[in-house]
DNA sequence: AGGACTGTAACGGCGCGTAATAGTCG
DNA sequence: ACGACTATTACGCGCCGTTACAGTCC
């Protein structure tokens, strides 16, 4: 059974992968492909080989996709998740950096959630409107 | 003044209604192409004329954005709008079929809102973390 | 007459879906 | 050697953004 196969092992292949996290394989191959997620090994064959750590980060970059950043400033915000982990033994310079870039992040996690609140309104009202005309049909039949 | 010269005239030209209703000009030019909002006339030199019933229908299709259909749908449902207004007129068997489709759209709309309040609940939580990594940040400085 | 406005045409880009074809694993 | 799994390549799509160049309006 392929699940206790797979489950046994450290590393997994991506099809495992893909229905943990909930993400298709087109999706996981592609964010290797753009550099988001590397898988840490591959077997002779050139079968991608995932460790817990990378699927940790799949399932981050799926929780985070309502934020709504590009796949780009999505590796550069785990990068900096990375970077924050040691943060005292970097160049008081590079601590700036670091925190300015985060801060910048947060403040577009606001703006988000602040678009989001208006598009859900939006969307109640538009329903709202829907279930009107429907009650109105029901009138006439 | 550009405002005072369109605002006395009963057709707009596409900056005007572009600016009115927070479009850019290649959107409203591409919802043309794709037959969703048609302008009721145009001058001599081909310049798209809008009457404000298309501005309106305009707005509607700009605020109906957050339901997330595509602009195909879009127009479809708009038709379906039109169509309730004389409804009493139609034969029973097109009755169904309009009161049908709408519930249809109603069902959406439903699952839609409940897919964008998953999305905020999943943004406040990163943003909590973002949040949590810049405290933390802050202690170490 | 000049500057603001508009026209059409065409390419680009994100985030994948969807084959098609071929190789790998137990 | 079989079937399940995977690899790579490549085209397509929705919804526009973005030039580029030319014509129109006041």
């Amino acid at each position: 059974m392929a699940t206790s196969r797979a489950a046994d092992r450290a590393l997994l292949q991506i099809g495992e992968v893909a229905e943990r996290v909930g993400l298709s394989l087109r999706t996981v191959r592609y964010y290797e492909e753009v550099g988001l997620v590397i898988p840490s090994a591959r077997t002779e064959g050139r079968f991608r080989l995932y460790s817990h750590a990378d699927v940790e980060r799949l399932d981050l970059v799926k929780r985070m996709k309502p934020l709504g950043l590009t796949l780009e400033a999505m590796a550069d915000l785990l990068d900096l998740f990375e970077r924050t982990r040691d943060l005292a033994d970097r160049q008081p310079t590079e601590q700036r950096a670091i925190t300015d870039k985060l801060s910048g992040y947060a403040k577009r996690a606001d703006e988000r959630i602040m678009r989001i609140e208006r598009d859900l309104a939006q969307a109640r009202e538009l329903r709202a409107r829907l279930v009107a005309e429907l009650a109105a049909a029901a009138t006439i039949r």
